[in-house]
DNA sequence: CAAGATGCGTTCCTTCAAGGAACTGAGATA
DNA sequence: TATCTCAGTTCCTTGAAGGAACGCATCTTG
């Protein structure tokens, strides 16, 4: 899918989408992530068709997001991991994981839950001020003209 | 698209994506936002054809996000704005907006800024942990099994 | 050694969503 | 009466998603 060319648009929310919003895409990375890092397990886990998988992973790496390594010389095998780009994309899938915790959750609660290693605590991400550190809502800010402005 | 059924998923990522991750479904969630509201001026701003659009407001109404609201009787007229599970969608957006500007921008710098009104600062937003408050990125949980794991 | 099994895709075909232009209809305006 | 605005709907074409089958190299098992 994606006829129109959202690669192209100032705005980086069109850009984000156009990099890692195709169908799949934010569940492929979030199984990479996790540990699933091989063709066939990334196909059996998502129950995806191997020919839009094979497309989507050609595509998250050539954005940047995945890296191809080889972990087999004989059989030639190439499994796939995060890069930078792709492991700072994960802030964007905890934040909708949170939103999606919240409203959108069976009766059962939460499928999975999330420790934060240093304090301990069952949590999620909130979204801060990176200026002040203090809780940044959509409401607290103002929008101003950038010096990309088309 | 969406061939799909994303909202049927046991994850949160997919219900996410299901309900707003469709093509343009972000983008008009952010014009919204940003004071676009009605049909007209969301076609023009977006340069998304009406069809899709007609079935991405419905699409968005139903789910919650939007409100469709009267704002003339006569002639009978329409718009959208956004509801509380809307608003708190921007965090989502805001996300994307922190990684894409980092990962996706142009040579010419972000399209547009934010200033937290509080602290008066240029920012974005920097994910933290709930429960501590210390900066949370992807390396730094571990994901458990949760109440409503399949 | 032949016969599967495994890993990682590609090919081909069908179905359904996106794009785009034209049309509708109610009310306002001139 | 004719035109304009707003908010969609209809219709047709194109192209992406789904799915099954196939390809091909390498291991493993009898």
């Amino acid at each position: 899918m994606q006829r129109t060319d959202f690669a192209g648009m100032n705005c980086s929310i069109a850009r984000s989408m156009a990099v890692a919003g195709e169908p799949w895409s934010p569940l492929v990375i979030r199984d990479v992530f996790i540990g699933i890092n091989r063709f066939d397990d990334l196909q059996r886990d998502l129950g995806i068709s191997r020919k839009v998988l094979a497309e989507r992973l050609r595509h998250l790496v050539d954005a940047g997001l995945l890296e191809r390594r080889r972990y087999s010389e004989r059989p030639p095998r190439d499994e796939y991991v995060l890069t930078r780009m792709g492991s700072e994309f994960i802030d964007v899938l905890m934040a909708m994981v949170a939103w999606g915790d919240r409203w959108t959750a069976q009766d059962s609660g939460p499928p999975v839950l999330y420790r934060h290693r240093a304090c301990g605590s069952i949590t999620h991400v909130e979204p801060r001020c990176a200026a002040c550190g203090e809780v940044l809502r959509s409401g607290d800010v103002d929008v101003e003209p950038g010096p990309g402005l088309a």
